[in-house]
DNA sequence: AGCCCTGATTGATCCAGGTCAACGCATCCG
DNA sequence: CGGATGCGTTGACCTGGATCAATCAGGGCT
């Protein structure tokens, strides 16, 4: 159930994990709020954001099964986290992950490689928010989900989008019409084909590649 | 010379390092670079940066005295590392730290601390990118050079900005001109006061602060 | 001193993506 | 079954910031 952790690790923690449901939609914790709790997504997937004092949103990440958040060695949560399908986690205290932490050295060394691993797509996430046009966003949006999809060992094909268009906007720094538009103008170029309204399949994956790197 | 590292620490990692110079302008390694150093700022400044194919530049953080760089996991770095002024570093083996590492547990926890407040970091720089105008860029820009400065114990009032307008632009997501006109108008609108081309007193701060946050 | 050379500023114009508005299309519910 | 409600799509128009194009201001060199 907590398919992310070594094997070895795995045996320790399980006796401090409680497994924790919730419906697409609900808050999982809110940013400021103390910082209780660990959680690894094992189920469904999961939305983080951060908000501007007038509503503004910037989703700063999409989590999948395997993936870990709430890792923060402060005391407070620092963005949102909100079910974007039902979920299924399993949740550790932070204390007792603390204690275990100080009898199990390997599982900072575990918990450093998780962090770099988020830093390396929180810059390539700057990149892609900074620099690059909606559509070379709308195409390596549709690509690293496809990664992540692949990575999972799920099907590739059927690129699953369980967000809606408004969260795409708020991950892409787009709006949801240049979202709709986006797609829209992939669709009439062949580069995608849409199956409703949350199915992607890739056409020439290779090329969509190149838009995504701008390799001109 | 290599501040920011704990005492207890210190002593065993004295041993592995070199001190580096370099002169303003000249990389220290590449994005796909082996990364075999890890590096502390003692003296300068520096800035990462990635590029996509055809040249667009995104620079995903400045590093100050204290901060620490090229922290990967994997083999190979992940951006560009190129000194902004003269810097000063004291330089890592990678092969020496990770013998260190199992020798001394706690060091993972120092470096995953490190890595968590990058994170927040990148997190925050999320948001700007994708949610902020680019007045709101500018000042949240300056905001943080100068907390920046009172974190490292330096005099506060004339935010220091080592680095070109292109770097400003190219870290903000805007052009030179976009950087330049900005800064004027907040010059025009007493917001700020200039003095000569990288120096910057902020007045109102605490107004500033309600401007980067979008308080309505 | 005078002369480049490089980076910063300012102005004029343009356009990618935002905004505003209408409409389509499910699903839900009385 | 009809009306409402909530996404998504599409169209028309607008605008913040990009682009293109002159200057301008040091700073180093002879």
């Amino acid at each position: 159930m907590c398919g992310a952790l070594a094997p070895e690790e795995l045996h320790q923690l399980v006796d401090i994990l409680t497994d924790v449901e919730l419906s697409a939609h609900a808050p999982l914790f809110h940013e400021g709020d103390p910082a209780e709790h660990v959680f690894n997504v094992t189920r469904g997937s999961i939305k983080l954001y951060k908000l501007l004092g007038d509503g503004r949103r910037q989703i700063t990440g999409f989590m999948f099964p395997g993936d870990f958040l709430g890792l923060a060695v402060n005391s407070e949560y620092v963005y949102t986290a909100e079910a974007v399908t039902d979920v299924k986690l399993c949740r550790f205290p932070r204390r007792k992950l603390d204690v275990l932490r100080e009898r199990m050295p390997k599982l900072d060394r575990r918990l450093l490689a998780l962090a770099m691993d988020e830093l390396v797509a929180a810059q390539d996430q700057m990149l892609l928010l900074g620099r690059k046009t909606a559509e070379e966003k709308i195409v390596s949006f549709l690509l690293m989900l496809a990664r992540g999809q692949e990575r999972r060992g799920e099907k590739v094909d059927p690129v699953h989008l369980p967000m809606s268009r408004t969260d795409i906007g708020d991950y892409l720094g787009l709006t949801i019409e240049t979202v709709s538009r986006t797609l829209s103008s992939l669709r009439k170029a062949g580069a995608i084909v849409m199956e409703g309204t949350d199915r992607v399949h890739l056409k020439h994956r290779d090329r969509l590649e190149e838009v995504a790197a701008a390799m001109t």
